[in-house]
DNA sequence: TATTTACAGACCGCCGGTCGGTTTGCAAGG
DNA sequence: CCTTGCAAACCGACCGGCGGTCTGTAAATA
């Protein structure tokens, strides 16, 4: 007796398409409020065959943020790679990777995925992001940043250190950007907009500084991201954050 | 008919007890794992009683977060309502404020606490926690930087921008602090000492350097306060983070 | 005594996870 | 080619426990 269609899938097949399935919905709901139902229902897969694949919500997790760490990493890799260029055309290549690997690679609308991510409710999904995305980049960085040092291009005391933490620096704008991405279309948007730039300009800055490169050295012109940023989607409504 | 011993208490103690209960517990075992039973057991009080007093657990938690915050930004107002110290100065009692608070009021063993909030499974509780504190000092360090230029010895191109960028950059040693702490007694403990000594002064160096001040300006000699870390106690044992 | 406040504890719906059973693909033996 | 055997893939009823609700009761207050 045959209860419902049923479709077979090979291992590998299944788990590409429930681990695309809960990406959207945890991009969507947020990880806490996506039930694993939720997967099922979007996969058409019974609870049983789901826990054949994973053996929990948490390893769903992971193996969602597996994937996105993958793509980014891989490209730092082939930046790293270059042996030709210059130190500081590495920083240039490495900095527009982590500004634009959303773009470049899959996703569509990034500032919408940068928008859910950053909600509340999806602060644990973000933090391990940024945590696999840093582990992943810091062997690069740190091979550029040495490069750099052997070239007399960049002056600091502690390679990883200095490695470390021009990561973590990087994600200084979010804050600037994601207040200025909320207020998209309102009347404080212009200042908004003003202090991102502004932040972006201090970043850079700072990242000279760091390296002990004059000032201005690596702000690779990015005033006309803050405008793309701010004028691709018309207006946005109050989230409930 | 009486049931069970009962003890009734004006709000603000039930609330309060509560609070403390709560806060141990979330410390412990974490925000997730702890169950509102487990408060509930430790305070002897029913769930009704309870839900008397807290709409939600999540409201438990902002109490919670409150309650903590409250006592940082308590002394931070303090701090800027010294009117006669330099900025310099005024920013060395920040800085050396934020890295002791823990000590100075209330928590008993301060390791242990930075080493519990920065579990995986207390992402939340710290993120939440981190955002408190820097909307807190927000105010306090912008008024520090705005007389620091002011007097003529700091240089910021933006004031609020350089404020957030300090704030933020004051959790850049949390990594480094957290494997030292980890590793205490490990034979690789001496390595991590090292790397967390570096980490202190690039950040204090990088301050310098978004201050416009000279290098080491900043450095309030805090060499001892690695020694005394790693000193605490004798050894950690694994934990299953 | 009347009314409000603080509490008790049974109860509900739902979720993550388990488990015994069923179907499917596939390779070996006749 | 058709069995037969078997493991991998899958099903769905079920469970324990969680956050939260609800009705009722004891204590404080006046």
């Amino acid at each position: 007796m045959k209860s419902t269609t049923r479709k077979n899938m090979p291992p590998e097949e299944r788990r590409a398409q429930l681990l695309g399935c809960a990406q959207m919905l945890f991009f969507s709901k947020g990880f806490e409020d996506t039930t694993i139902q939720d997967v099922l229902d979007m996969a058409s897969v019974s609870k049983g065959g789901f826990y054949h694949h994973f053996k929990s919500k948490d390893e769903l997790l992971f193996g969602v943020l597996d994937g996105m760490a993958e793509g980014v990493t891989w490209q730092m890799a082939v930046v790293a790679s270059d042996e030709m260029s210059s130190a500081l055309d590495l920083l240039h290549s490495f900095t527009h990777l982590r500004a634009n690997y959303l773009r470049e690679h899959d996703y569509p609308g990034q500032v919408e995925f940068f928008r859910v991510m950053n909600q509340d409710k999806n602060i644990v999904l973000l933090e391990h992001f940024k945590r696999r995305v840093r582990t992943g980049a810091m062997p690069v960085l740190i091979r550029i940043i040495q490069k750099g040092c052997d070239e007399g291009t960049f002056t600091v005391a502690d390679v990883d250190t200095a490695a470390e933490l021009i990561l973590f620096l990087s994600n200084f704008i979010d804050l600037a950007l994601l207040r200025a991405i909320e207020v998209r279309g309102s009347d404080t948007a212009d200042h908004a907009a003003e202090k991102l730039q502004a932040a972006i300009d201090m970043q850079f800055l700072t990242l000279d500084r760091i390296l002990g490169l004059p000032d201005g050295t690596t702000n690779f012109g990015w005033p006309e991201a803050v405008e793309a940023t701010m004028e691709t989607v018309p207006a946005t409504p109050p989230s409930a954050n």
